[in-house]
Order: structure tokens, then C-alpha cells, then sequence
DNA sequence: CGATTGACTTCTC
DNA sequence: CGAGAAGCCAATC
């Protein structure tokens, strides 16, 4: 399991915590790694991970609640899919995304 | 092993 | 207010 560097081990874990109807920003996720400034390598691994992992890759969003793919790639099953999770993209939930808590 | 890239973020002009 | 450049660090070529 452990092939990873401390980094990317620390990003999945995180990423496999983020509760149901919940999600969080890429720099939020690398600046609970440890790397305030590894949001890249957050979606680098998200992108990488889960073909091998099953990441709630779809709770992982821009910090401004936006999502990151665009609608031509999977950006529409991403939005499709926190949809039926209850999350909503509302201005209010952009602006707990910014005081870094959890939306919804 | 060296160079390139990338589901981002932030600062600067 | 809008567009452009820099920075970060790991995975991939």
C-alpha cells in the first residue's frame, strides 16, 4: 500500500476522509498535508490515484467551489455526482470554502 | 537521471 | 476589474 511518498499518502488519506456531502479545495487538502503550496500535486495525485484508488475524486473542487474539470472532460459527471450527494455550488458555500471549513 | 507536465493558487501588472 | 506570470512538488516521459 505504502508506494507512495509521505505527501501523496497524506493527500489520499485526506481525501478518503472528506464526509459525504462535503467537499474541499485542492490547496485546502495540500495545506493539510503539510505543503501549502502543493495544490498541483493534490490534483496531480487525485488524477493519478484514482484509476488505482477509489477516491471521492468528485468532492474535490477548486477553492472556489467550482469545479476544476471542464464540462467537456468529467466536469459534468463531477457535478452530476455532488449533486446527488446534496452539495450545492451557492455563493454561501463558496464562502465557507474560503474561511477553510467544510461546505454544507 | 534530467526535463516536462499538471483536476491549482496567489501575486503582480 | 481583467489578464498574465510565478511558485509549488510529485508523477510521467
Amino acid at each position: 500500500v505504502t508506494a507512495y511518498s509521505p505527501f501523496t499518502e497524506v493527500v489520499l488519506k485526506i481525501i478518503k476522509q472528506i464526509p459525504y456531502g462535503h467537499v474541499m479545495s485542492y490547496g485546502q487538502i495540500a495545506l493539510s498535508a503539510g505543503h501549502p503550496r502543493g495544490a498541483r500535486q493534490v490534483a496531480r495525485l487525485l488524477h493519478s490515484m484514482t484509476q488505482k484508488h477509489d477516491l471521492p475524486w468528485h468532492r474535490v473542487v477548486r477553492k472556489d467551489g467550482q469545479i476544476a474539470l471542464s464540462m467537456g472532460q468529467g466536469g459534468s459527471v463531477q457535478k452530476a455526482l455532488l449533486l446527488q450527494e446534496g452539495v450545492t455550488f451557492k455563493a454561501e458555500d463558496i464562502v465557507d470554502i474560503q474561511q477553510h471549513r467544510f461546505v454544507l
